[in-house]
DNA sequence: CGAAACACGGTAAACGTTTACAGACATTTT
DNA sequence: AAAATGTCTGTAAACGTTTACCGTGTTTCG
């Protein structure tokens, strides 16, 4: 791990100015003889350019970072896989950083832009705060919300429509003849548990379907709270016919619970999950998932930001992904498969 | 997104010599009066260090790099999980690079230490080559290699013990009565698939099991894949009633084949996966995997590359991380709900 | 053949920090 | 009262690049 060669180094051994160095290294118009002996030089040296040095004079780093909440959340996942290669491609490395929800941590991040550690941002925070709208209009660098900020944020805005999600989601079940349908939602108090509870009443309502609140239960977004809110549905709703998930990993815990409680899917309960990750095909039955998009969001915003760093400076944009409803086995029921290993 | 203060700044405005603004801002004893001073001028600029110049001055940069194959790879996935939060609380930014298990690409990697845009690097080749070992060799920087390394490779190692991990399978799979037990395994000229291939081998012979061609079968990793092998397996040996899958994957397709063909699982053929994977937990029916430890893996790299960047010279490390086998309802059978939704 | 145009390459400044060194001043010691 | 000590701060160099500017030597033209 010796100091490395410099274009200094490489200017004594190759008899020429720094400045050659760098104009060779750089493939600016330069004579063949010299153009030679520098690369001779470096060649010999084994030399390596130091981003560091090109960074601070030249005022770009090559790096983007990209906040989320949890790499372990399929949905940022699959936010990730696509963000990766759009920047690679276009010679950006990539920063991640998981802020575990934590707005302060989201906060730190925005702060640390300041530091010019990167040359832009995507973020995908959970909820959007005062604290967030006021770092995002001072912010030192150029940043995409994977998300919804309000109108007038001076940042490039990648949205879902969990709308329009929970909405297909719902007329799929009232179309298989289901009306008892209930919304097995996560916390309201974050932006997809509050939207998504928004558009379940919305839908049940164009539908003509009454709103029970019976038929509504809160947990949050993970398997076994999923499985005991929807314990806890039975118990109060017993006619019901059809669940709406508010994510996969709920989805997947009302299986659990269904199946405990002997309750066939879909034949009895159909169920809906969001987010299309890997699990909904993976479980059995697979599972009936409403995508939102994730992937495209995350190619969205990675090429938003490219734009950004390309000098674009027009106004800020919005780009609204369009979900799409993913049938499979927990509510197709005649599909391949459902009848287990019965044959 | 205007030029930003700098130290020099500060300096005019608090009427100080960028030394001593330096110095403020480094905790250097001073006296309080300047303290103040230099604060108060801070603050009101809304100054953030940058640390581009910090770092071509200090020569330390503060990043980590972890390379992979695949971000979706749940294996690799676990990895990084751990390793993040390890390098958060150390002070450390990660930098993720994707090499799609490309050797040229994981070379470029190991190459652009020579940059010295991070400090060190985290790397999980799929295999290691000849070229490989000649860069590890003259490597910029600390690495930390999670796979295997020949003996005087100058890199820590932290590995896997894919062996036991089969004989751990092969061993539950006898020990339930099974005798026909088949090996649906990777490609044999990457590391995992060849170590695995080797295990099974062993893992019969010490049980007395005689070796049969016919019970192996390649593929790739992948669900598909996985269960197109297995579909051509059961045609050639009709009589097997256990398999081992070198990784989860490839037990998912396996499970979609038998399910398909009418045998069910674990009754007629007992299914064990590898890596332990969420998926394992979500399908239907569970299914058994060997844990090949691969979240301890990535915090055990992460701590050893921490040592390494805290100045620590002694020789190189090797870990090798115990798998586990976790049983579910795949090869158990008599537990919770094997009986699908028919009760 | 002298001037103008041009191609090339060297000198030096700049990017924003950290830090060795030395100077200025106040305080203590003899 | 002079010398010695100590505390604080400013000057300047360094980290490794890129690049504006200028000088030199060659070519081209009137």
């Amino acid at each position: 791990m010796a100091d490395g060669p410099t274009i200094t180094t490489i200017a004594e051994r190759a008899g020429v100015s720094i400045a050659s160095v760098s104009r060779v290294l750089n493939g600016l118009p330069t004579r063949q003889e010299t153009v030679r002996k520098v690369m001779a030089a470096a060649d010999e040296l084994g030399y390596v350019r130091n981003a560091v040095a090109r960074s601070l004079k030249s005022r770009r780093t090559h790096q983007v970072a990209f906040a989320m909440a949890d790499v372990g959340n399929p949905a940022y996942l699959a936010m990730l896989r696509q963000i990766q290669p759009v920047l690679k491609a276009a010679g950006y490395r990539l920063v991640l950083h998981s802020t575990d929800a934590v707005v302060a941590d989201e906060i730190d991040v925005l702060h640390s832009l300041g530091e010019r550690y990167v040359d832009g941002l995507i973020m995908s925070p959970l909820r959007v705060t005062d604290a967030h709208l006021q770092m995002l209009a001072a912010a030192r660098a150029p940043v995409v919300i994977i998300g919804t900020v309000p109108e007038g944020t001076p940042v490039d805005n990648v949205r879902a429509d969990s709308r329009t999600g929970v909405k297909l989601a719902v007329d799929h079940l009232h179309a298989l003849g289901r009306r008892r349908i209930a919304l097995v939602n996560g916390p309201p108090d974050t932006w997809p548990g509050a939207s998504r509870g928004a558009a379940y009443r919305e839908a049940l309502e164009q539908l003509g379907l009454p709103y029970d609140d019976d038929l509504v239960q809160i947990g949050d977004f993970y398997r076994a709270q999923g499985g005991r809110a929807v314990a806890e549905l039975l118990d109060r709703a017993p006619d019901v016919d059809a669940l709406m998930c508010a994510n996969d990993l709920i989805a997947l815990g009302a299986l659990d619970v269904l199946r405990a409680a002997g309750r066939r899917v879909p034949e009895d309960v159909a169920v809906v999950g969001m987010d299309d990750t890997d699990l909904a095909a993976a479980s059995w039955p697979s599972l009936s998932s409403v995508s939102l998009g994730s992937a495209e969001r995350g190619k969205a915003a990675a090429e938003l930001l490219l734009d950004r760093l390309n000098g674009d400076d027009a106004a800020p944009r919005v780009i609204t992904v369009p979900p799409r409803l993913v049938v499979r086995a927990s509510t197709a029921g005649e599909t391949y498969g459902h009848e287990g290993g019965r044959t």
